[in-house]
DNA sequence: ACGGCGAAATTGTGATCACATAGCCTGTGC
DNA sequence: GCACAGGCTATGTGATCACAATTTCGCCGT
């Protein structure tokens, strides 16, 4: 199920996989999340980590506890760690958090244009396009992320994306549920705009674009 | 230098200090950068921080990871370990982030005036004052962290408190070089304004009064 | 006196072990 | 059939050890 190295699988790979056995794991976990293969409330063992992925708990113990530093994971008061379950206050806030800084990860972007590959971009939104329709949530997520954060990286942040970053991490989890309940297929993203926003060089519409889309989804959760 | 356990110091401690002793020892480094004890490209190192706690590196080697993971601390590509240094792109993306989230906090506390004692509040800024004119940066930083979050934290946030907590991390060890060079006299806050809105439960008038003082100290920076 | 070279110490990384505690499951008594 | 108590297992925590890479310091040669 996890794996380790060069785990490419269909699309980008979400995070690098090189370097130390403990960056490795804590890669793996990341995009674990992200593509929403790890639910909400599931249970996350050292040592079971440890011998999914074929290493010893120690590199394990560390990436967990970086990923529950950013509330990726959580520590139970037992000491238990599991996926965090989402709570309705938890979830407007991230959702609050979001407008506040993605908007302005846009804007920042645009002002790399070397960095915006417009085409990139586009080919991104197709593979988004093409799961949605074909109904795998798992893909979707894994090219969603990737279309958002090839224009977030071109800001060249190095404040605003961690945290942003973060956030995704929270949410994701609890997206995938809800894409299991109401399917994908009810998805209306505001991608076109943003890959014209791209063309035009124009950062306005490239943070109202971005604004949009996070305000979307949004609406999605409240049925 | 570094202590573990009940060393609430001189005023309130800026975390808790209960836990197991990775839990502690976050704590104590967190205390530490937050009061500007850890200045900028100090080497951190896992078994000096252990003697000087006296534990083992183990739980030091979590903490830190911890902390890394917040950029609190930096990784270098040598794996070896310190307080960031500031640059002036990552300084102007705090202040922005700063800007973004900490006015939000502030007007979200307004919601639970039983949360905002303004006596407790304007003690704090009491003490600040002191140290103003004492010119004790370490006391400053303590009471001015334990004032902007004695309000912070009365937002009942689980998001983006976390991530303010984060940001002041990034910047504590950056200002107080700053305090060392042109001295804590010229700091001029507006805490006086945020006790008054407070009083006046006026959310609106909280929010400005935040986001003046953080304005105030970006202004700083520019000599 | 200064620059380079090599040995020694320092440091992060990973593995393994020991231990206390919290779950869990089973067996027993009512 | 069900509740409860017992032991057994799983899990996180902390310590210690081994190791490779890197830094640092002292020594030698020029």
């Amino acid at each position: 199920m996890l794996e380790l190295g060069a785990g490419s699988g269909p699309g980008a790979p979400v995070a690098a996989a090189r370097g130390s056995i403990r960056d490795r794991v804590e890669s793996a976990v990341r995009e674990a999340l992200l593509t929403g293969r790890f639910v909400p409330g599931r249970a996350v063992t050292l040592r079971g980590l440890a011998s999914e992925l074929g290493v010893s708990p120690m590199p394990v113990r560390e990436a967990v506890r970086s990923l529950s530093a950013g509330h990726a994971l959580e520590v139970r008061p037992n000491g238990r760690i599991q996926v965090p379950t989402m709570t309705e206050e938890r979830l407007a806030e991230i959702l609050k958090a979001r407008l506040l800084l993605e908007p302005e990860l846009a804007e920042m972007a645009a002002s790399y244009p070397a960095d915006l590959d417009a085409d990139a971009l586009a080919a991104l939104d197709d593979r988004v396009d093409e799961s949605l329709i074909g109904g795998d949530a798992e893909t979707y997520m894994r090219y969603n992320h990737a279309f958002h954060f090839h224009i977030y990286r071109a800001s060249r942040s190095e404040v605003l994306l961690p945290l942003v970053e973060n956030l995704w991490l929270q949410f994701a989890p609890f997206m995938r549920t809800v894409y299991g309940r109401v399917g994908t297929a009810a998805l209306d993203d505001h991608h076109k705009e943003a890959v014209q926003a791209v063309r035009d060089r124009d950062a306005g519409a490239l943070r109202s674009a971005v604004a949009a889309d996070i305000r979307c989804g949004m609406e999605l959760l409240d049925r």
